[in-house]
DNA sequence: CATTTTTGTTGGATCGATTCAAATTCCGCT
DNA sequence: AGCGGAATTTGAATCGATCCAACAAAAATG
């Protein structure tokens, strides 16, 4: 009757079935938590009694508070939420770090907000252990944010100067020097580079003081291997054009219209992004010009897509799934110490370069 | 000095802040959730106070239990969590449902598990305040589970018998009619069904038996659908193929082999998913058969994926992304109702089927 | 039969915040 | 000075669990 007069009102909580089972909370507690601990016939009937008043077993939320743990790590980012399901860079990333995860029985939390000011407020009430930043676009402003949580985080892809935050990035000097030697040796001389930002919100031409005070180093990282290459086979680089876009569609499609704009078009084209050169391959054949034959392009990244374009992509791959796994763990099983990782990058040669046209 | 005894032992609490600025903790509460309805003065002496000791703010883990809202959905599936960024339906959907929870500021949080009991766990524990279920392989218990829990949920993508949960699904009836009758329009006489799975852990040619016991009714419509229209252009429907799959690339492949293996040979081919037929498509180019010239294919979902393909697939598109995002926001703004909700199919013409083979 | 050990149960303390009714302070005005 | 009402501040209650020291009962031991 009791149960009737108190209609739905407010669920069922781990003292009422106490309560009603004629046990303490302590011991009702433990039938959920521990059952081994409580005597068969005890533990029985408290279950009945759950059973019966349709209790839905102990909330999470309680139990969190009390647990401190949460046991899932966010993933941030300054994109809109369907970043992660679009973009092919972060969906390898993500597949890394689900692995992670579902080996320790961890979640993921996806966080991330249209402004700025949702994004702060995202991130401070967040329910994680920790987090993962995709340092993209605004990724020092992320850093700062996540940093003001105190919890434990891992930027991503960045090259952040700063010594004091954990991060996993890649060789980038390696990589683009690789890149670089590939397009010489096949007897390029006129090259472009289509970049990624120096610093925020930027896009156009980069002047050399622009790359000197760079924010994201690993953009400088990459020009820098690419240049010291090139030297050594003797090709001057102060006069290679270099387009900071936002890796998207519209700003590097208006970087290689400006590229292309000049008298002497190059023949090869280095692209800081897999995405970017999957543009400009786009871009290029809706122009008329050949890839390969015409202009060579070396991507960066190694996403999946870059193997199915036509031609495939020839590009400096990360080890993507890796990378996502390493910051997982590094968050999952976090000690404390700051812990900056580089891994190394793999060549992959395809269908996009070719030798320079004999023009 | 005493901060410097105290050590890092534990973090600071809203209660260190209050009694260190010497203020109620109601009042350090405040400062933070309604700032605007303190005193500027004890307003800046809090703030100065949690400043200096380093405080991260409000922890969500205690503001959560007193609060009782989560604001964050589950999404949850019984496949491996990598699967929400690999699976192309999957991604679509998870940007409707990201665009649906970025407009209300609500986060994300998947859910899944290698294992049974893990899944269990998981979605006992998962702090949300409900769950959009992918009820694909394993659907009914993943359904049952998150019952347990007894938060709102939605199911989707399954036709579930059970009219006491909430739904969102496509007219599967209409939808396959359309297939079926583009292609007997087309010509063609000779059909086989690659079919979803009637119930759980079941591959291979479904018997009519297995067909009137589906669990899965929404696989059972779309089996009706097509074989109504196609009885209405005088074909023996009784003599179709319907080879069951569990939708990837292995048993459909199998289900090709068994299919192509009999004496006649199907001119047209029905997948209940896009994703099987593009890898019917591929299956069929590798043994030197053209599509759509000597076999039809049309699949269901319309994942962009279908729009890149060679040929391009021909298929009865759903609103995936209207679907993502309905689902959100009938968890966003439930009100205790149970909702079955059920989205027109969109019949898009492509490269995959033509005319039916002389032969 | 007294004493130790084992096994189970209890209930208060705690996790970290928010809320709200009541108490206090502040202010302008007569 | 005294008063009423607005603006602030207080502190106890609450959210829903888990933990653990202390205790009780039952079992094993001498």
């Amino acid at each position: 009757m009791a149960s009737l007069l108190e209609g739905q009102a407010r669920p069922i909580r781990l003292a009422d079935i106490a309560k009603a089972a004629g046990v303490s909370h302590g011991t009702a507690s433990n039938v959920f938590s521990r059952p081994e601990i409580v005597r068969a016939e005890v533990r029985e009937r408290v279950k009945a009694v759950a059973e019966q008043m349709g209790y839905a077993g102990p909330d999470p939320k309680g139990r969190l508070l009390r647990a401190g743990k949460v046991n899932a790590i966010g993933v941030a980012t300054t994109e809109p939420l369907s970043y992660f399901f679009d973009d092919p860079f972060a969906r390898v990333m993500m597949a890394g770090i689900s692995e992670a995860c579902d080996a320790t029985g961890a979640g993921i939390a996806l966080v991330s907000a249209a402004n700025q000011e949702k994004l702060a407020w995202n991130i401070q009430s967040a329910l994680v252990d920790g987090f993962v930043l995709f340092c993209i676009e605004g990724g020092s402003r992320l850093v700062d944010l996540t940093r003001e949580r105190r919890l434990p985080f891992v930027a991503l892809e960045l090259g952040f100067q700063d010594e004091t935050v954990s991060a996993i990035g890649v060789d980038n000097v390696a990589g683009a020097r690789l890149a670089a030697r590939h397009l010489a040796e096949l007897g390029h001389r006129r090259f472009a580079v289509l970049s990624l930002g120096f610093a925020d919100n930027r896009t156009g031409f980069a002047t050399p003081e622009a790359v000197r005070s760079a924010v994201y180093t690993g953009t400088r990282d990459r020009l820098v291997g690419y240049f010291e290459e090139l030297s050594r086979f003797g090709i001057d680089t102060a006069k290679i054009p270099v387009y900071e876009t936002e890796n998207e569609e519209k700003s590097t499609r208006a970087g290689l219209e400006a590229i292309f704009a000049s008298g002497e078009p190059p023949t090869a084209i280095l692209a800081m992004s897999d995405r970017m050169a999957l543009i400009a391959i786009d871009w290029l054949r809706a122009r008329g010009l050949n890839v390969p034959a015409d202009v060579s392009i070396v991507g960066f990244d190694g996403v999946p897509d870059g193997a199915l374009s036509t031609p495939p992509l020839t590009t400096i791959a990360q080890p993507i799934t890796e990378i996502g796994r390493r910051a997982a763990r590094m968050i999952l099983d976090h000690d404390g110490a700051v812990r900056r990782e580089t891994m190394g990058v793999e060549f992959v040669v395809r269908g996009s370069t070719g030798p320079a046209p004999k023009a």
